[in-house]
DNA sequence: ATTGGGATGCGTACAACGTACACGTCGCTG
DNA sequence: CAGCGACGTGTACGTTGTACGCATCCCAAT
């Protein structure tokens, strides 16, 4: 039964084949930073759906299966990827106070998030224990430090100013998208697009308040407005235990 | 060239085969709320990742293309199930002031994404103009409204509370997660096995004040306390503009 | 100089997935 | 009872992640 082996050795009949291989490949040409950085290229350019083994590999001049000799996997590219975009958000030495900080902080953070949209899809935020992330936590706790609160206390308020800002980013990059999907280019565009919908919706008279939000609001495609009241909120509300 | 048409057809050779069929099948075994149903169930039990089309198909007892007379593809299927959800976030109607009303929807919200963790996990928020969203606005909205702000700031304020509570359950989901994918039971167990990478990064000295907080603090592993002291600080921010 | 071994890249291969498309089969309505 | 639209089935294709073994290279020790 066994099939003869397959012989593609030394003097097989298609020799010649042995004078087209790349000869002598420069070694090294890989590691995880710049495989991360060309997935985060293409997510950046064509989306979360566009980041394959395959095409990082023909975007590296490489063959499909040589990146999994530097990354596990996936999930470990996934890793890397966060990691690299995390360095970018950095709040500037000159600002001090714990609320100038942690508004640099919020804002860098939200830029960081509208520049590679991908970050909202990843299957799971790989928050990590990555240098990065610490430096970014002491750089607040430390603004954050000497007013009275203890440290659970500090880190509370860290990690909310840290949820409110990835859920108002995500949910803006969701909006983004959507319109995008569809092809809407506004939000004027995309209220008349939804129209329909919208007035069965208030046709019920169930949402009467939602009704006067609607026809009644000038904020609505401000979204820059949006995140910094919403920041403002939080920003506030840790005031209070500091200040008052 | 065209090869002669497969026959399957009244006599063929098979024809037993026949006999076999499933015979009468009960019609209109599907609709797109069972589908979603099940797809639920399967995400809730086994995680995310099981919710194939094929494997709904088996779990309905039903051919792998059939939930496609209902469903239109994968992204049909996740706002169905996102709707689902939604559903189970209700505010009883005893429930009555801004604070109060906004309190409980967001521990009914942070209630529901732990008990769906695959939620966090969605490619992209299937945020969608749908009923059960419109409602759960509706009545904020209202809660919010005769306070003195117009109604951008309302929206603001709701959207600020979402914010913070989608993205604190969803840090707190990838924790559970990462925990469970590497088998640790307890916050002990986990800080123990990352133990040496932190002490690594507490070494270098650049971390003070995490390092206090690190040695010091009492809730770390209290979720609860951690998600709620954040929402009073949304909650307080409010406030401010509302009573004074 | 030789030679061995570890690191790196390649090729093949497979199972699982989403889903397009054409087909049988049912139940209802004329 | 004829036929038509809605529903479920079967087959099939292209794409993906990645396991596994082989080929090749660099470097170090002889």
């Amino acid at each position: 039964m066994a099939a003869q082996k397959k012989s593609k050795d030394a003097d097989s009949p298609v020799l010649w084949e042995r004078l087209e291989r790349p000869a002598a490949a420069p070694r090294a040409s890989l590691t995880p930073q710049k495989i991360a950085a060309v997935a985060v290229r293409v997510a950046d350019a064509e989306g979360f759906a566009a980041v394959t083994m395959r095409r990082l590999a023909t975007e590296l001049g490489v063959a499909p299966m040589a990146a999994y000799r530097h990354v596990s996997g996936k999930d470990d590219l996934w890793a890397l990827m966060v990691d690299q975009v995390t360095a970018e958000v950095a709040v500037p030495d000159e600002v001090t106070g714990w609320r100038d900080s942690l508004r640099a902080y919020a804002l860098a953070n939200r830029a960081m998030m509208l520049r590679h949209p991908w970050l909202a899809q990843l299957p799971t935020p790989h928050f990590v224990l990555t240098p990065n992330r610490m430096a970014a936590a002491e750089r607040q706790l430390a603004a954050l430090d000497g007013h009275g609160m203890d440290t659970d206390t500090m880190m509370a308020a860290f990690r909310a100013v840290n949820a409110y800002v990835h859920g108002a980013a995500q949910s803006e990059v969701a909006l983004r998208q959507y319109m995008e999907d569809n092809g809407w280019a506004s939000g004027d565009e995309t209220r008349r697009a939804l129209a329909p919908q919208m007035t069965y919706l208030m046709e019920t008279g169930r949402y009467p308040t939602y009704r006067r939000y609607a026809l009644g609001a000038g904020r609505k495609d401000d979204a820059a407005w949006q995140f910094e009241t919403g920041l403002d909120y939080v920003l506030d509300g840790i005031a209070v235990r500091i200040d008052g």
